[in-house]
DNA sequence: TTCATTTAGTTCTAATCTCGCACTATATTG
DNA sequence: CAATATAGTGCGAGATTAGAACTAAATGAA
C-alpha cells in the first residue's frame, strides 16, 4: 500500500535516557558548581555509577572540567567539577540608540563588554556588529566559540529569515542572521529581548524555578516575555508576547505600530515624557533620564506624568495577571533606577486581582545583563537541553496500569 | 556533610523509553484506529519488533483490543488493532442554568447523555449529580469505569479543593471533587470549561496538530483556554486564562467579578442583551436565544445589539493574537448556531493584526460536545501520556556534540 | 498445483543504558 | 594501626530498542 504519510512521532530509543539525563547532570553542575559526582547522585536521585558514565562524557565532549579538590571532616575528599569556561559566546543587544557587543563565558560573566551606535541604516550597522564581533574573537582567538547571540527589539522571523516586525527600532524587513553569519562564520540566533530576558531569568535567575512568569521591559516601547508552564511562550511565527501592542483605547493616540492607544503608547518611557511635555506645554530635547533626575530634585509635574505612567502600566499588568496567572512579573527598564519609588505603586495596582486568585511577586532586573545573558542562553540551550524538565509524564504511565490490568 | 535538599530532578531511567514510546503508539491507535502494528511502525518510526512488544503490552494493560483482519493486494492480512471501548468516562458539564451529566467511551462517543437543573445550592446540586453518576455506574455496570470528569464555569484550586472563582456560577466556595468523590468511590478530575475545551480540540479535534490556538467561550461570560507551545496554559493555582475578566474600560460596567469594564462585560451574551434592552428602552425577560431568533426574523435593534457583541468579541480577541499569536481561535457558544453571521464579522475584527504577524483562523465548535468531551480527555491524560509529545530534545543532545568534541 | 513474491508479525542477538552491589581510594579519629 | 566514613569505579543484571532473520499467510503466474 501507499507509504503513509510520516507523521513521524518523536519516539525514544535506547539513548534517549542518556540524553534526558546528560541534560540534567549538565545543568545542576551548572548551577551549583563546583560540585562533585556524589553530590551531584544525592541531589539527581541517579546512581553513583551513572553520574560517573554521564561525567565523563561530559568531560570528553569538553563541557566540564575538573575543579578544586574539596574537603570533608571525614573520609575521600571529592573532585569538584564545573564546566569549561573557556567556551566562549559572542553576544550582542540591539536597541534603537546603541547596540551592545560582548563575548561571555558558559556561566554568562563578560569577558569584555563595548557599544556602538546603532544607525537608521541595518546594513551599515550590521556590518559594524561583524567587525567588533571578528575583533573579538581575534583578541579571545585562544577560546572556543560556540556562537552568536543577538537580541533584538523586535521579532526575527525564522522563516522569511527577517526582521519582521520592529517598530520602534525604525528598520525596513532586513535579515541580521544571514549578515551576520556570512562575516563571522558562526552560527547566530537572533531573539526578541523581552524574551531575552526571560531566558536569561530561566537560566542564571537565582532562587527556586518559577514555572510561570512575564518579564515586562519599558523604554522606548513596552514589550512582553512569557514564560508559561515551565515554557518560553514563542506564538505562530515568534510573534507571541505582543501585549504592549494591546489597544487599551480604540480612540487613543497613535502607535508606532500602526494600531491607536496601545498600551505602549501609555506606560513606556515615551509615554511619561509625552505628560511630561503636555504638562509644561513645551517639548524640549528632554530624555526619559532627565524626567527620573526631575522626579528625584522634587519636580512635581515630572512625578505627575512618572505617576500617571506607572498607573497605566498596572493596568496593562492586571491583563497580563487576569490571562496568565504569573507568579512573578519581572521589570525592565530605566525605571528600575528608582524602584523605590516605582516598585510600590505597580504592586499595589498589580494587586487588584480576581476573587481565587492571587497577585504576582513584581521585581526590578538589569536590563542590559539580563538581555546579553538571555542571548547566552539562546546559544547554549540546544546543548544543554530543557531546563525544566519536561518529563513529569514518565513515572505516570504502565505502572499503575499494570497493576489494574492484574 | 548535610543532607542536600531533594531537588530531585525528574531523571530518565531504564523504563523511561518504554513509557515514552508506550505513549506515542497509544494514542497513535487510538488517532488512527482501526490500525495494524505494521503501519505502527510506519507511521511511528519504531522497529515493528518494538511495536509488537509494546502492543503486547497495552493488550495486557486492557487499553487496546484486536480489531478485524485487514485485506491488502498482497501479502499476508494485518490485524487491526483498535482501543478498548469497554472502558467509560462518566462525565459532566456544569452550567448557570443546567447541568449535563453523560458517559462516554475512551473514543469520546456518548453512550448516554441527560440533563438536570442546577440550582444555587451547591451541595444540592452535588448530591443530585452523584445521583445521577451512580444510577450511570448501574446502567452501564458492565463496563470498567475510568473515573469522573467534570468542567465548570470557573476555577477549581486543587491545593484547597474548593471552587474558588466562578462569578456566573454565583456558588461559594466548595468542595466539588471531594464531595462527588465520597459519594461515587471514583476519583473525580474538575476543570475549567474553557480548558476542557482546549483539551477536547486537542483529542478529539481532526486535522494536523496545531501548536498554539486559543478556545473562547462567549456565554453569559466570557471564557478563554490558552494552547501555546502544545501545552494547555494553567498558571499559577489554575488561574490563567481569564482573559474575559480584563478591563478594557476602567470606567465601564461593573463585572460580576468585582471590576468594571471586564470584556466580558461587552462580549457576552449578556452585553448583547443589555445592548438590545438599552435600545428598546425596557427589559423584558429576553433570552439571548430570543435574541438570535429576532435578528434572524430582520429586527435591526437586535442586530444592532448583536453587532456591537461581535466588534467587542474581535477587539477581545485582538487582544489575544498580540499577546499569544495562536494559530486558530476557537469560538464556542450559542451565537456560533448563526455562524454565517458572526463568523465573517468576527474575521474581519481579528484581521487587523500587527505588521508581521498573521492573523489567526477563526472557527466554531459545539459546546456541550466539546466541554464533555475534554472532561473525557482530563481524565484519560494520565494514562495516555502528553500528546504533543514535549521531547524535541532528544536527538538534540550529545550526538553533536561528541563529534564537535572529537 | 506449485512456487515466487509480498506483506504482517515474531524471535533472537547486539548494543545502550540505569541500577545496585562490591570494591578501591583516601581521608579522619581513637 | 584499625575502625569508620566518604568518594569514586567496576561489573553483572535487567530493561529497552534496533536490526536481521525467520515464520505466517496471502496473491498470482508458470
Amino acid at each position: 500500500m501507499k507509504r503513509i504519510d510520516f507523521t513521524n512521532t518523536q519516539v525514544a530509543s535506547s539513548q534517549t535516557a542518556r540524553d534526558i539525563n546528560r541534560g540534567v547532570v549538565l545543568n545542576l553542575i551548572r548551577r551549583r558548581q563546583p560540585i562533585s559526582r556524589a553530590d551531584l547522585a544525592r541531589v539527581s536521585g541517579l546512581q553513583r555509577s551513572t553520574v560517573s558514565l554521564i561525567t565523563e562524557q561530559l568531560i570528553r565532549e569538553r563541557w566540564v572540567v575538573h575543579g578544586p579538590i574539596g574537603r570533608l571532616p571525614r573520609g575521600r575528599r571529592p573532585t569538584f567539577l564545573r564546566l569549561n569556561d573557556r567556551r566562549a559566546i559572542l553576544v550582542a543587544d540591539l536597541r534603537p540608540a546603541q547596540t551592545t557587543v560582548g563575548i561571555a563565558d558558559v556561566n554568562g560573566n563578560f569577558l569584555s563588554q563595548e557599544t556602538m551606535p546603532t544607525t537608521r541604516d541595518p546594513g551599515f550597522t550590521a556590518g559594524a556588529l561583524a567587525a567588533k564581533i571578528r575583533h573579538l574573537m581575534q583578541v579571545y582567538s585562544d577560546r572556543v566559540f560556540e556562537g552568536v547571540g543577538i537580541s533584538i527589539p523586535g521579532r526575527f522571523s525564522d522563516v522569511s529569515r527577517r526582521i519582521v516586525f520592529a517598530p520602534n527600532l525604525g528598520w525596513p524587513e532586513f535579515d541580521i542572521k544571514g549578515t551576520i553569519e556570512d562575516a563571522t562564520g558562526m552560527r547566530v540566533e537572533v531573539e526578541n529581548a523581552a524574551n531575552a530576558c526571560v531566558l536569561a531569568e530561566v537560566w542564571f535567575g537565582h532562587g527556586e524555578q518559577v514555572r510561570d512568569f512575564v518579564v515586562v521591559t519599558v523604554s522606548e516601547g513596552i514589550g512582553t516575555g512569557v514564560f508559561a508552564n515551565g515554557q518560553l511562550i514563542r506564538g505562530m511565527n515568534g510573534m507571541a508576547g505582543e501585549f504592549g501592542h494591546v489597544s487599551l483605547d480604540p480612540n487613543g493616540p497613535s502607535c508606532t505600530c500602526g494600531g491607536r492607544g496601545c498600551w505602549e503608547v501609555y506606560a513606556s518611557n515615551r509615554a511619561a515624557l509625552r505628560y511630561y511635555h503636555e504638562s509644561i506645554k513645551s517639548s524640549d530635547g528632554l530624555t526619559f533620564q532627565d524626567l527620573l533626575v526631575l522626579a528625584e530634585s522634587g519636580d512635581l509635574l515630572a512625578v505627575k506624568a512618572l505617576d500617571r505612567m506607572v498607573h497605566a502600566l498596572g493596568r496593562g499588568m492586571r491583563m497580563l495577571v487576569a490571562g496568565l496567572a504569573p507568579e512573578e512579573i519581572v521589570v525592565v527598564g530605566e525605571l528600575t533606577r528608582q524602584w523605590r519609588r516605582f516598585g510600590p505603586a505597580i504592586e499595589s495596582e498589580v494587586a487588584m486581582v480576581l476573587p481565587g486568585g492571587h497577585p504576582p511577586h513584581v521585581r526590578p532586573a538589569e536590563g542590559i545583563l539580563a538581555r546579553l545573558r538571555g542571548t547566552v542562553a539562546l546559544v547554549l540551550q540546544k546543548h544543554f537541553g530543557p531546563l525544566a524538565s519536561p518529563q513529569e509524564f514518565a513515572e505516570k504511565g504502565s505502572r499503575q496500569i499494570r497493576s489494574l490490568a492484574g
